[in-house]
DNA sequence: GGCATATTCATGCAAATGCATCAAGCTTGA
DNA sequence: TCAAGCTTGATGCATTTGCATGAATATGCC
């Protein structure tokens, strides 16, 4: 994990520094270390993925009924065909439908069940308790907000390549 | 990705805050975004994933000659089977060999191979420039090392509990 | 209107991952 | 010494992901 070499070429500065490199690396077991413990937990409790809670809290969310794929695809940051199948397995699970779009024969609209509702509101204390765990029990308020600030500066418009 | 409903639960406290909930959601994107920006730098310019590059900077740091493919498992984080296909298709690429181990006959050393050497080092650059431009360019040095510290403080002591 | 192009979503096929289990060799301890 | 248990690593099978492409409809332009 730890590059060293970075020394070596000289002038040349598309070469980022010690400290950028160590970042780097942190960002990944952190984002590993907290992601697989949840979903672990969650696992462990006879739970669906985070993916699936993430489908469902969004449908919920808006006061709209239902959203197109692409839109949840937009917000989830997930590929068009990773959606398509996630969607095809929460609904032959039965928490979410697919009805045919209205407005565009080509859409959709994807909509939460009663079902998917009640899966939804089942996960968050799992859920919570384990972010609780891996984020909150680790930094206090402040520091939470620091990297909360920081992490922002990694996101910002880069996504927009997509397709 | 946003999870209200934390609220709703009254005095029970297995609940983050919003605030720990929006750190969390930004570690997440961070780190997909970060990850997912280099993985398809190097696969842009006709080079094997991140992965690759991880085992063969593995091999080459010690002074030691390879290592035993468990050690190679708790450095990289990758589950034991996973580390086993990897190096499947590393060795079948012939960046690295296998050798059976005079210390252990149920295991191996995994050595690197001059091609493998070769390999890494041509990906560095391609490597270091998409870092440099997923860290270093939007965080300055003192915000990167804050960064780093706050995620340390993510890792440390969970990732003891594999097999 | 009618053709070219773009958008929305699905899907066949290959590659990678996860899970469970296995075989082989090591270690311990009575 | 040898049985019980542990460690090391591989692998069959199911699931998931990635990639490329396809089918259907919409949109824009002439």
């Amino acid at each position: 994990m730890h590059l060293h070499e970075y020394a070596k070429v000289p002038a040349m500065k598309n070469i980022p520094g010690e400290t950028a490199i160590r970042t780097w690396t942190r960002l990944l077991r952190a984002q590993h270390a907290a992601q697989s413990y949840v979903e672990k937990v969650l696992k462990d409790a006879g739970l669906p993925p985070l993916s699936w809670y993430d489908v469902l809290l969004e449908l919920e969310r808006g006061d709209r009924a239902g959203l197109r794929p692409f839109e949840l695809e937009r917000q989830l940051l997930l590929p068009q065909y990773g959606l398509s199948r996630l969607l095809d397995r929460i609904e032959a699970a039965g928490y979410l439908e697919r009805r045919p779009c209205e407005e565009d024969a080509r859409g959709q609209v994807v909509v939460i069940t009663k079902a998917g509702q009640q899966l939804r509101r089942k996960v968050w204390p799992t859920y919570a308790a384990a972010l609780k765990t891996a984020i909150a029990d680790r930094l206090n308020l402040k520091e939470q907000a620091i990297l909360g600030e920081l992490l922002g500066k990694l996101i910002d418009e880069r996504q927009a390549l997509s397709r």
